[in-house]
DNA sequence: GGTGTGATCGTA
DNA sequence: ACGATCACACCA
């Protein structure tokens, strides 16, 4: 079968370096590339990445790393390279990729993928959102901690995107000054109008 | 088109 | 008590 084939293709993940940079370039130059998840149970999953957000460190107030290296986020002041994933609203697992210039925490989050390989290429918009296309992907807090060097998640070049935007980051509350969302902005994948919703904005309605 | 709300749970 | 979310209801 086809995904056999490309199952046995040779994998060349992104190399240390490309993670040991300011976390908004980062996450700019990983629009247009691959992610992989080398599934034990399904096989070759992967997408290309059309939309992402960068998360810094205790001056980004949106960033889990804001606190400082509180047990969950200490990841992020790690190693690079590093899968973060966590659980958002208790319902949706959204992966990360540990990236800063070594001096602070970062981290970038994968928003949206095109899907390549193992997905339904029709579903465009399971693969749209990040509780979206962890769940597409088998990806699952289990990973957290797992090196994209080393697998079973993988992230790897592919073509320039052809159409590179940004934009303020979806979804925050604070921070919306900084431009640190970067996306394919041809791609029917891509979040494009809903921007969060008033719960988000600090507008919940007491029971 | 836009706006409002519930589900659900780890984190601080 | 909150969310780096999503789906669906409702109103226009």
């Amino acid at each position: 079968m086809e995904s056999t084939r490309l199952a046995h293709r040779k994998i060349r993940p992104l190399p240390r370096s490309f993670f040991t940079r300011p976390t908004a370039e980062v996450a700019r130059d990983l629009i247009g590339c691959r992610l992989w998840h080398v599934s034990p149970t399904q096989g070759l999953l992967g997408g290309k990445i059309v939309e992402t957000e960068a998360y810094l460190g205790t001056s980004d107030p949106a960033s889990h790393a804001h606190r400082g290296p509180t047990p969950r986020a200490a990841i992020m002041s790690g190693p690079v390279g590093i899968a973060y994933v966590y659980l958002s609203y208790g319902v949706h697992e959204c992966f990360n990729v540990v990236a800063h210039d070594g001096s602070e925490a970062g981290a970038v989050l994968i928003r949206a993928i095109e899907p390549l390989e193992g997905l339904s290429s029709t579903d465009l918009r399971l693969c749209a959102g990040p509780g979206k296309l962890t769940r597409a992907l088998g990806i699952h807090r289990n990973h957290n901690g797992s090196d994209l060097l080393k697998g079973p998640l993988y992230l790897e070049r592919g073509p320039n995107p052809t159409s590179l935007q940004r934009s303020p980051r979806i979804g925050i509350s604070k921070a919306q000054e900084s431009l640190l969302r970067f996306f394919e902005a041809q791609s029917p994948a891509v979040s494009a109008t809903r921007v969060g919703s008033p719960m988000l904005r600090g507008r919940r309605v007491p029971k």
